[in-house]
DNA sequence: GCGACAG
DNA sequence: ATCTTGTCGC
């Protein structure tokens, strides 16, 4: 494990920085999306496990799942977890046998202090269409709050949305590759400002299985 | 300098 | 994120 206090933070900014220069919008056909991977990691003493859930974007329905895990963690530095997670989510991402047409990950994408999140890099390096889904704020403030979905702003920019479900808790979304404001908040009004099922099944699923390594090996 | 800080 | 049992509440 790579001690935190040397990492050279400001050569990994100048990568976020031509990771952003790679930054793409699109807008989101929803008709050609037949199916969606929602990819998350968990972590026990040590190992990290990914697990990516590739599901019909039309009924949730599940598909394929798939696994990777390692040893060799980054750690986590805020602002900088694409250097923990983004291998590993890459890596399960491989392990699919149904290729997914979107993906959606655990943490931000243009919503970062740089406009390079973790779903940034996740998008650019599997070059498909991403959205980053935290459940949390790194930074940026909430307009008109209140609302099933509201805009949050910085520095007078609208960088993704706050997303209330009318069950659950709220959540916040952003654009991580090949995806437009305006497709995010579509696609979520369409899916009824509910979390996202891939993801919630990638969490289920990672955890499950890295208590298994527990018990085989 | 101080505090805040995705997972 | 993880370490972790029972317990309060809908």
């Amino acid at each position: 494990m790579i001690r935190a206090d040397k990492v050279n933070l400001e050569f990994l900014k100048l990568l976020q920085r031509r990771f952003r220069n790679l930054y793409r919008e699109e807008e989101l056909d929803l008709d050609k999306i037949r199916s969606y991977a929602g990819i998350d990691v968990s972590y026990r003493k040590g190992l990290g496990l990914a697990c990516s859930v590739c599901c019909k974007l039309l009924d949730d329905e599940e598909v394929d799942v798939s696994y990777a895990s390692s040893k060799d963690l980054f750690p986590y530095i805020p602002g900088f977890l694409f250097m923990r997670e983004a291998p590993l989510m890459l890596s399960s991402l491989k392990n699919l046998k149904v290729k997914p047409d979107l993906i959606m990950v655990d943490g931000h994408g243009s919503l970062h202090p740089r406009r390079a999140g973790l779903a940034v890099f996740v998008g650019i390096l599997s070059d498909l269409p991403c959205i980053g889904v935290a459940k949390s704020l790194l930074l940026g403030e909430v307009k008109d709050k209140g609302k099933n979905i509201s805009e949050v702003m910085v520095n007078g920019e609208i960088l993704g949305y706050k997303i209330s479900p009318k069950d659950g808790k709220t959540f916040y979304v952003s654009c991580g590759y090949k995806v437009k404001l305006s497709s995010l908040k579509i696609l979520f009004e369409k899916r009824n400002f509910s979390y996202p099922e891939a993801l919630r099944k990638a969490h289920l699923y990672s955890r499950g299985k890295i208590r298994d390594y527990e018990v085989k090996g």
